[in-house]
DNA sequence: GTATTTTGCTTTGAATGTTGAAGTATCACC
DNA sequence: GGTGATACTTCAACATTCAAAGCAAAATAC
């Protein structure tokens, strides 16, 4: 009705799926190349990114169990990447933090965006970028309809109870 | 030197990394509330956008190796979702076809994307839809700058003799 | 026209990722 | 201090993933 170029959605939506596919296999390129694998290494840039997050932080922020985390920074742990450090405050808390060889491997591998992104971005016009922000934040916002972005992904269970059809 | 607000390249980078990560934990609800892994719902997406892929182009679709296709497949058709078919041109090749059922799981669980953005993205001006497909499109050009995207993902090692950094 | 190589797929064995359930320790509240 | 909630770990089970080896069919060589 309002609509005068249904392509569009189209269009945008094809891009969108190149978006996630390039950003997908190319942070696996990134991981295996700084010989870890890709779910670790995506702990250690939340690890490197929010300061000294705990477990749960971890968990909420990747979307995974509290169990997934556990095992994943053991594996870290044993690699020598990370360590655990109980919070003072609060000691049922484990504070995850990057030792200097963690940093390293950090450092190896940088986020899959900024890599590629970030050139060709300052190679934009100044109006260009500021669109771009503009789009990709509308974007965002459209994606983030309700706080589903907040909650630990599967609040288990809860989200289905009307789900299964029929 | 040329740039004039550095701060922009954050800001849509936040942005993108907001996109992904909605997107990954919207695609896991997805397939939970049908009743698949991610992983197998992301076979049954590209079986049905591609039409009867063989195991080889679902391989490099989905950047994961032929034995890990087998793996997946193996376990959509034990549940009755797609079937395997030998070629007819080339009996060494088989192609994956969806069941009825499994267009049924496909249809109850709509790409991840298109669920939440379709709807926003009509309500959005003429002029609105326009620059988000420019720009859109213009991101993916930028991530996709070379065709690493059609790479079978790890050609395992070649890509990496000249990555590690410097 | 067979022999060799290449190609497409599967099998096997092993590591990782993931979860729910159960268990342990700590905190918060009263 | 006792009760319940919270943070994390352990455990058992299953899914994903890959490299290596194997097999069958096609392509190429000779």
């Amino acid at each position: 009705m309002t609509q005068k170029h249904p392509d569009r959605v189209d269009e945008s939506l094809i891009a969108l799926r190149r978006i996630l596919r390039a950003t997908e296999l190319y942070a696996r390129d990134l991981a295996q190349a700084a010989g870890v694998t890709p779910a670790q290494l995506r702990v250690l840039q939340i690890v490197g990114e929010k300061k000294d997050p705990t477990a749960k932080t971890l968990a909420t922020q990747m979307g995974v169990s509290q169990a997934t985390v556990t095992s994943l920074v053991d594996k870290l742990v044993a690699r020598g990447l990370v360590s655990r450090l109980t919070s003072a405050q609060d000691r049922r808390q484990t504070n995850i933090t990057l030792t200097n060889q963690g940093e390293d491997v950090l450092e190896e591998a940088p986020d899959a965006l900024q890599q590629r992104y970030v050139r060709a971005f300052a190679d934009l016009a100044d109006w260009e970028q500021a669109q771009l922000v503009s789009s990709l934040e509308r974007v965002a916002a459209m994606l983030n309809v309700d706080n589903l972005d907040a909650a630990p992904v599967l609040a288990t269970g809860e989200l289905r109870t009307t789900k299964k059809n029929d």
